[in-house]
DNA sequence: CTTAATGCAAACCGTTTGCATTTCA
DNA sequence: TGAAATGCAAACGGTTTGCATTAAG
């Protein structure tokens, strides 16, 4: 199932949920396909008015994101920024954290098997049925740093 | 330096800084200080509230969090919840990360020394210096696994 | 036709700020 | 006395909701 393209297997989920097929929930999911890393909800909405693409109105964004994160579909990524990013659950193989600058607010994504090793063997040593983690590294872009 | 109760490491901090004490500040200390776990601001208000405390306005909460949290000596917890939380930053002993129940919003700590281990190498092989790392472990709790 | 999707504007709510007052050094 | 600390209430800003409209099946 996971390897399907997610937009395929989200489509999917919503149909199998009994959702109807609409617009601007097309438009976000064709955006967030596209998308390496995590936006805000803010992004998206500006991403979709600025360029061809179909205008969402923002209460929209909001809902179609809940919605799908609902389905295990989108992810929430706290950044310890104002507001909260997301992004699409993928396949393992591109599964990844962020680095956080907290200069200027970049956002990059990273992975590390090491890191996954330890986190797995970790969760089931934990009081805890695991289902997810999320790793944020706070710092100084190069930049930043300079 | 870290080896000083953190409570008294803070006072010194804040006096270098140049600040003048005061009795909502000592209480918040004085409760932090008391936390193994990162509370919300509106916990610790009602913490303070409640017993025999002195009562802090939650404007004044919030104004020495935010302070406590730029001098170094708090930090804050983003568990995916609706209210940050914030805990004292303590000696590495201490050092510890969240397993939060998506049921019932119960936070715990944990500590893995091999998850520290594999952080602090690749912090070394990453496009930011970093400064400090967050992890968050999302699932069931025993009870609301049942 | 019956239910879901969407937009708009208003409501929410955690957090921050302005301002007047008190307290510390 | 001058700067910091505090409380109160109002302002903010990201997110959610209510309601009327449109569109999918």
């Amino acid at each position: 199932m996971s390897e399907a393209p997610w937009i395929e297997r989200a489509e999917q989920a919503l149909a199998a949920a009994g959702r109807k097929r609409g617009g601007a929930r097309r438009a976000v999911l064709e955006l967030l396909d596209t998308q390496r890393c995590a936006l805000t909800a803010l992004e998206l909405e500006d991403a979709l008015r600025g360029r061809s693409e179909r205008a969402v109105s923002r209460a929209s964004v909001y809902r179609i994101l809940q919605d799908l994160e609902g389905l295990g579909l989108v992810q929430r990524v706290e950044t310890g920024q104002a507001m909260v990013r997301f992004e699409r659950v993928c396949a393992p193989e591109e599964h990844h954290h962020h680095l956080v600058c907290d200069g200027c607010g970049l956002v990059m994504p990273f992975s590390d098997p090491a890191l996954e090793r330890a986190i797995s063997s970790l969760s089931e040593r934990v009081p805890l049925k695991v289902s997810e983690h999320e790793i944020v590294l706070h710092g100084s872009c190069r930049d930043c740093a300079a």
